[in-house]
DNA sequence: CTGTCAAGAGGAAACGTTTACTTGACTTGT
DNA sequence: ACAAGTCAAGTAAACGTTTCCTCTTGACAG
């Protein structure tokens, strides 16, 4: 910059002025600024410049989820980038893979380069270490799951809601016996849709069974099958979270019950409505629940100084068949 | 930090020494500077600390991808944070959108961030104007698909070499009339496929037919169904990307010809082993290819100054069942 | 003419660090 | 006991910007 300057005769004040577009300088000045930027190949140093501005604003938020590969955090990933594209904002995304030790250096890691914001999808347990950023001006949002500890803006999926509705469906469809495959109920989002379970039985006036109802299990294939060999098997399976899913549509067809046990999953997956019959499952919008996030983010960093906010974004039952198989499996 | 030192009663000197694990300092001293800093809540400033310190290395590097929630693109992510994460340096990543402008915007938001290095899947034709930044002593790696008019390290999947075996296997399954769908031709992977799945014909005497080569159409699912319904139709697709994959397994499984025509998609993709037939593809190794680019970007950040490197992953056939169809559908 | 004002430009301090250099107190070898 | 060497700590300059303040110039009103 110093020498754009010389260049181009005139102060690093001036230069300054140019390059950020300020309002009051000669036009035939700012050309020979413009050329001399040219002529060196001048590149403007962000992080120079946003540690002695005003606003102090790095222009990027940090991202930590658990895993940047799966396919519902990547999805949450571009939308906050959908948003924050739009006001020259960049994402820093790390993975903490579930671990609290993993994403509490991440989040230091982050606020030590001074993003503007963070958005978590919390896996500790105790968020407080973050108060203090927060204080200083971080803005702070969770996704998926609530914080705790700490009170902040939150965007969550209606996991009860979606939960109650995709098993009172099953009930619609005549199912009495419904099992229930849950994440570790240590994570917000599995007991949610546990709750949601439980809460569509009762209103039902179906009683519940605990053979029926299995969380956190590590190999959830194995549990299917022995679900399904019991003596008296569930007619129906509502499995809660992704992988889980996935590893329930690869035993069912190993037993070749397909047509046999109904099953409804939470949270969409790819090529879903190939398999035979098509899986029917309760969808969430994970990128709409990252573009809410960050509007939560950027609402905080224009300002918006009010007590902390939680959105709760609806799911939709996509219906293709499994869900919609008789007890004894007639259609 | 003054405060610190205030507090402490020591000089910013050794403050920063305490802080960065400097050599020699008392012990008594370091504990002082450790307690006030506890006290203060002070947060290192990282950015203002790579604009003075000797190295200048911002410790994070840039991504630039067509979407990061594309499953392939969130898996070389990955990838590149696993080798990252052990250096302590962050990932910054952006979907271009595969737009050449939004490339180039993102790459100067980069830069002006000072990221060490970058690492991009190139959407732009032209990549010269990276080269300023490269003097300056920016690293650069293109992962998937080569740069054009710049010479950087690259790192490949054998695109050629898959389709080539792939094709080779409907070949060795008795097809003759095998049907290519890629991607726009534009695409450096979308051309070396078709090239490895001529390549395949030419060595086994089989005669193209221009009816059976079809790129870079925008609704892959009509094209399948145009195929199938042709009078002499083929009795082999070879699939060249993971989205028209799937789109033909659609139209494929609509026409009911899940066991009459064979298919080989490339890139696997979720479910692939419960559609039945389960689906054959010709796997790559997103996750590797982000690992190597990552570690050929810090062997240049660690001075290794040669020529620039190529480095060209090999792919697995995953037999399935759907690429092992006779022609007429016999297994 | 003088005085007031606005616009445009420059000088220098500041942002939060690191580091080259300096100082001072010890240790050591003779 | 003294020169030389070592070590720990402090001082101040520097990194690349922005911004506060001052200065000059010229326009215009009285």
């Amino acid at each position: 910059m110093k020498q754009v300057a010389a260049v181009a005769g005139v102060s690093l004040a001036t230069v300054s002025r140019v390059v950020n577009g300020g309002p009051s300088v000669r036009p035939d000045l700012a050309a020979r600024v413009r050329d001399a930027v040219d002529l060196l190949g001048y590149r403007h140093n962000h992080t120079a410049s946003s540690l002695r501005r005003a606003d102090r604003l790095s222009a990027s938020i940090g991202l930590i989820f658990e895993d940047v590969a799966n396919p519902f955090f990547s999805a949450v990933h571009r939308g906050v980038e959908d948003v924050a594209r739009g006001r020259g904002v960049l994402t820093l995304a790390g993975s903490s893979d579930e671990l609290p030790e993993r994403e509490r250096e991440l989040a230091e890691s982050l606020t030590a380069r001074r993003v503007d914001g963070l958005i978590i999808a919390p896996a500790a347990t105790d968020h407080s270490y973050l108060q203090r950023d927060r204080a200083a001006g971080l803005a702070l949002v969770f996704v998926d799951r609530p914080a705790s500890f700490i009170d902040a803006d939150v965007v969550l999926t209606d996991n009860a809601g979606g939960a109650r509705e995709a098993v009172s469906h099953l009930i619609a469809h005549g199912h009495k016996r419904i099992a229930f495959l849950g994440d570790r109920p240590e994570l917000h989002t599995a007991t949610e849709r546990l709750r949601g379970y439980r809460d569509a039985l009762a209103r039902h006036g179906i009683r519940e069974e605990v053979m029926l109802i299995r969380s956190g299990h590590d190999r959830p294939y194995d549990l299917v099958e022995e679900l399904l060999r019991l003596d008296d098997p569930p007619t129906a399976l509502f499995t809660s979270q992704n992988l889980i899913t996935i590893a329930a549509v690869h035993a069912i067809h190993d037993l070749r019950l397909q047509r046999k046990v109904a099953h409804v999953g939470f949270d969409d997956v790819a090529l879903a409505d190939v398999v035979e019959p098509g899986l029917t499952v309760m969808a969430q919008d994970p990128r709409a629940l990252g573009r809410s996030a960050a509007e939560l983010l950027f609402s905080r960093l224009d300002g918006y100084d009010g007590p902390s906010r939680r959105i709760v974004l609806p799911t939709t039952l996509i219906e293709r068949g499994s869900g919609e198989l008789a007890p004894g499996g007639r259609r």
